[in-house]
Order: structure tokens, then sequence, then C-alpha cells
DNA sequence: TTAATTGAGTGGGATAAAGTGGTAAATCAA
DNA sequence: TTGATTTACCACTTTATCCCACTCAATTAA
């Protein structure tokens, strides 16, 4: 399973490396895509293969089908962890997650999540501040 | 699986190269035929005859048959991808996409898009914009 | 407590591949 | 046959990938 936060550094080449932790859950090969919230969601291969064939299935004649899967899927990368651990983070997630060079990992049960350090702090504040009330809605429809 | 963006140069033979990432799934010979909203559609050879089969067999009694055939199937070009990976885009198609000189790739699981690059940002932004309120839409019909 | 060892994180250089531009050969039309 | 257009081939430039080395922190043993 993929849990706790971890800050690494992006060096000149947009290489980073993975938490030693989630390198043995996410296998040689990963899927770095554009995530919601501005962040970027990274799958181990074979969790994402199932997510994109079931995007991949619905029909093109749908707007909605079309455009959300021009989101998550034509920003997909899938990149291979090199021999001590590395990714490279391609050119426009980069930019689409405002990634500067300090970054967060954030380990989210079958996904891990990358996110640029400051915008992590700022979203991170908001949410703790209403943990409480998202916590009772949650409860409310049954999700815990 | 096709997946991934990537941005191209068209030369002034009207010669593109392929993504290389695309190379192996697309294989050597695709159909290329006008996309929905102002892109084009490109397919392997194997998914393009089931596909164009598939329409091909709707009834021309209805007029939407008939015209979403005219607009698909009578704009499909076979083309094959010369030995540096590269395709020529056929000049009406070109200009159905308003392609000037840079060309973004998406691979959209089973075919990859083809678009002018201001075009496909301007698009891509408004996707960026909804992306969230797509993904609940999606959400809440089970999708994912 | 201190030194040694291990493993994780970071940086840089060499090599290979991808992308692009141009030229020569071939095909077709006038 | 000649000119124009298309196809195939070759070459250069840039980008990406792989490999090796160093630093730092943590753990363990003397």
């Amino acid at each position: 399973m993929l849990i706790g936060e971890y800050k690494h550094t992006l060096d000149e080449k947009k290489r980073i490396s993975i938490p030693s932790k989630f390198r043995s859950v996410l296998g040689k090969n990963v899927v770095i895509t554009k995530g919601l919230d501005n962040c970027l969601f990274m799958y181990p291969l074979k969790d994402w293969n199932i997510i994109a064939s079931q995007l991949g299935e619905r029909s093109f004649t749908q707007a909605d089908n079309r455009n959300f899967n021009r989101f998550l899927l034509a920003s997909a990368h899938e990149v291979s962890i090199d021999s001590v651990g590395r990714i490279l983070i391609p050119e426009n997630l980069c930019s689409f997650a405002k990634i500067k060079t300090k970054v967060v990992f954030a380990g989210i049960y079958n996904r891990v999540e990358i996110w640029d350090e400051s915008a992590w702090d700022t979203f991170n504040e908001q949410v703790s501040k209403n943990a409480d009330s998202i916590a009772e809605k949650l409860g409310q429809i049954g999700a815990i």
C-alpha cells in the first residue's frame, strides 16, 4: 500500500527520485498523468491499465468522454524508474502542476500524488481546516 | 495502448514524424480521418477496420447515419509510415484541422488525435478548468 | 563514543536514439 | 522527352537515456 509523505528535489534534467518506500509497490514502470486539483497522479502500470481501459472503452461520440480522456489519457506518460530509483517528469506535466524544484510525494492507497511543495502546503492547510466538516459529510452518505 | 502528448513540426513537404512511442502500436499503415472538435483521428489499420464496419453497417435510411459516415468514412486516408517514422498529412485534412506547423499528437487509448498546437492549447485550457466537474459526472455514472 | 558500512539522494558525462532537413531516384503527366 | 511531383534514402542536430561517481544521513559494531 502507498502511504506517507516525502519531500524530494527535482534536478536540472527534471529527474526526481521516488521515495524508496514506494519503489517495491510501484514496480519498474509507472504511469504519470494529470490529476485533479493541479497535482499529478502516479500509478503502478497494472493499476493504470485497468483505469485506462475503463476510460478508453467509452464511446468518443459523447463530448464528456472525449474531453475527460483528453485530460487523463493524453497527458499520461509511461515512465520507467532508473537504476537508482529516479523518474523523469515530462515537461508538460511539470508545467501543469507548476512544479519548480521542491516536490511532495503523497501516497494515497493505490496511487501517489506529486505536488509542488508550496501548492501542497497551501492546499493542505485548507483541507486541514475543513477536515472536520468534510468528515461529517462523508459520514452522512455512509462513506465511512 | 496509445497515451501521451507530443509536439512535432510539420515540414515544407507536409511530412511529420510520429512520436516514437506510438510507432510500435500503430504499425506500418495507419488511417487518418476527420475527427471531432476540429482535430484529426488516426487509427492503426486493424482498429479502423472494426470502427468502419460498425459505422458502415448502420442503415443509410437515417440522415444522421448518412451524414456521420460521410464525415468519418469519406474523409479517411490510409497512409504509410516511412523508414524514419514520418507520415504525409493529406492536404484536405490539413486544412480541415487548420494545421500550420506546430502539431500536437495526443494518444487516447486506441487512437491518436492530431491537433494544431494553438487549437489544442486553447481547447485543453478549457478542459482543464472543467476537469473536476467532468470527473464528478463520470464518477456519478460509475465510470471510474 | 567513534569509526565503518550501508543505503538513499543528487549530480554530471558518455552514448544512443529520435526528430528534422535536404538530396537523389523514381514515377507520373503533359 | 521533359518537367513536375512524389517517394525513398542519407546526414546532421538535438534530445533523451543510461551509467558511473560523489555526498550525506542513518545504522551498526567495535
